[in-house]
DNA sequence: CTTACGATTCCC
DNA sequence: GGAATCGTAAGG
């Protein structure tokens, strides 16, 4: 049984493609690893919500880089991931907002101080908290094999919904979130 | 240097 | 509904 890590053509793609694909693989980070349930599209070009809308800044820095790399960034006192996707030069990202706890839910627990296990990895920020992603994994590749990175799921593809992204305040009727739907 | 502002979370 | 709380980005 042997895994399939996503390769850099995998992420090579636009951003509506690379996000709902997503759904259903395993984002793996040293002994933890969760089944990916929820991400969201940001668009390299006219897309008012995405922070690389405003140009190439030291922050969105990695956006405009190779596709595969891990885009991590703060907000309030959190830190969210995304993966840069599409060729250096286009921006667009994808962000993970939700995933399943597969591995480590111990160490999970303790990292999120002891919530509720339905709130171990429900949240973009939360998900990062429970699998120590931090701004120590901005720029990281997810396709050279490292501790932080996403292999294939097992069938094909789940079904999934679509809505507008979240805690946006520009573009906000875009439908661009991807959601796992339900067993 | 100063100001404005969050791709969130948690609590009331 | 609202506060927490701090880095980033932009402007003087």
């Amino acid at each position: 049984m042997t895994s399939r890590n996503l390769d850099r053509m995998f992420f090579e793609r636009d951003p509506r493609k690379v996000a709902p694909a997503l759904l259903g693989t395993l984002l793996i980070h040293g002994r933890t690893a969760g089944r990916i349930i929820e991400t969201e599209a940001y668009l390299a070009d006219c897309d008012p919500a995405a922070h690389a809308y405003r140009g190439r800044t030291k922050r969105t820095e990695v956006l405009f880089g190779p596709p595969g790399h891990a885009y991590v960034y703060r907000t309030r006192q959190h830190c969210c991931l995304n993966v840069a996707v599409q060729p250096p030069g286009t921006p667009g990202c994808v962000l993970i907002r939700s995933l399943l706890p597969v591995v480590g839910v111990p160490v999970m627990r303790r990292r999120r101080g002891g919530v509720p296990d339905t709130h171990l990895t429900d949240g973009p920020a939360k998900l990062c908290q429970a699998m120590a992603i931090g701004m120590d994994q901005y720029g990281v590749d997810l396709c050279a094999g490292g501790s932080l990175r996403i292999v294939a799921g097992d069938g094909g593809s789940a079904p999934m919904r679509t809505t507008p992204r979240i805690g946006i305040t520009r573009a906000k009727e875009w439908p661009l979130r991807y959601v796992s739907m339900p067993d």
